[in-house]
DNA sequence: ACAATAGTGTCTCTAAGACATTATTTT
DNA sequence: AAAATAATGTCTTAGAGACACTATTGT
């Protein structure tokens, strides 16, 4: 009965200044040294999945509690890591646009890099990570659609048109605003009215709202046919 | 670094008399001999886990190719298994109602037991089980809805009735047969009708369709708010 | 004839998409 | 004043849900 080693990746996501941003640390050594891979690392001999991604995420980021997790999936082709057979469980994380990474302490210097340009081809990286990436972008403008997930790119409190520019920005569209605002504030539970208002984007000052309790939206967001 | 065991769980989902099934095996050694479990194994030195899934598939079923089937997630707490630390990946297989599980070659007797038993807790199950049947329940029904997984479930060639049926059994539900109708035959490339008909259920025959190439259902079929 | 299921059509209502208009700020 | 963004309202249309009605079989 062969034994493995059990690692996790974390595809960690974010919205800074109005792009789609993923957290990539550079390897320092083989394999792939030099390379750009996703943060992550072994699972601890008592120590939950779950918990490994966290702690992998604390330690390559500012980020603390409250921060989105879920996990996206495994990947155990055989030959995937040449040091031995691994199995790696792949997290998404989605977090606010103010954080900000890590200097390595563990043998890696983590950055934000653009996501048009790994689709573009011009971010390499290391293992199967290209895989797991692209999975992650994909179950992200996914889970936009049906879910209230985008305010977990915002800071606590936010205003429409920053959760509209979230939107934007992990599809790649652009959404009419005053639609967008109608759906947003109409839906029951999506958004939570906190009385106070903003205005940093300059114009009229907008309403801040705050996360609300709803976890599936109904009818969804959708991004098919929408110019 | 710790050493892990990496096997594979699958939650086999049929319809059988209009009722939703998983398919458990038998427990014939310790842990949790004589127990209710899902089917699953450990996974070979040099075997893709997508593989490993399909090859214990095949063992516990008569299923051959063309079976649906995806990845659910891992399931790796500390103590789930007592002979060592393990994490499972979970797939989730969906057959057609005529697969009969096959007499255990490896320990196991196959059988196939009704969701709701399960759901009642009068089918309680080894390990985690429970936890990932319950997950994989929750998939196949959000799948249903935006997929047109359902026909996973019916012989190469089905008539709307039968489909109709499917979504009944895994939702719980009753659906308007004429909506459904409209709108099962005027998504595109849902269903492709083979100029064929069938009279198994009395009445008027209905066509017969096979499976479309679509695959995503946008819009997509809604389990809440109708009766 | 009657029961059963298949399939079509019609009506209402919700919500998406397109877009006009007003409101409130900064420059 | 002009530009920018926020917020509300109107119109059209697609599609869900409810349900009447016709079609085609078996008993």
């Amino acid at each position: 009965m062969q034994e493995f080693f059990v690692t996790v990746d974390l595809v960690v996501l974010t919205i800074r200044e109005g792009r789609l941003e993923v957290l990539v640390v550079e390897r320092k050594y083989p394999p792939f040294e030099g390379s750009w891979a996703l943060p992550g690392g072994y699972v601890g001999p008592e120590e939950d999945l779950r918990d490994a991604a966290y702690r992998e995420l604390s330690e390559e980021t500012s980020i603390g509690a409250g921060v989105y997790l879920e996990q996206l999936g495994s990947y155990g082709a055989p030959w995937r890591d040449p040091r031995g057979r691994t199995v790696t469980i792949a997290w998404l994380a989605l977090v606010p646009g103010m954080a900000e990474p890590t200097a390595g302490t563990d043998a890696s210097d983590a950055a934000w890099r653009s996501v048009a340009d790994f689709e573009s081809g011009a971010l390499p990286l290391a293992f199967d990570h290209g895989e797991i990436l692209t999975d992650g972008i994909e179950r992200a403008r996914a889970k936009l659609e049906y879910s209230p997930l985008a305010a977990a790119f915002c800071p606590p409190e936010f205003t429409v048109g920053q959760l509209r520019a979230i939107y934007e920005a992990v599809w790649g569209t652009e959404l009419d605003p005053r639609n967008f605002h109608r759906k947003v504030t109409r839906s029951p539970g999506f958004l939570e009215p906190t009385g106070r208002t903003s205005n940093v984007d300059g114009g009229r000052p907008a309403q801040l709202f705050t996360r609300g309790t709803l976890d599936v939206l109904n009818p969804p967001i959708t991004r098919a046919g929408q110019l």
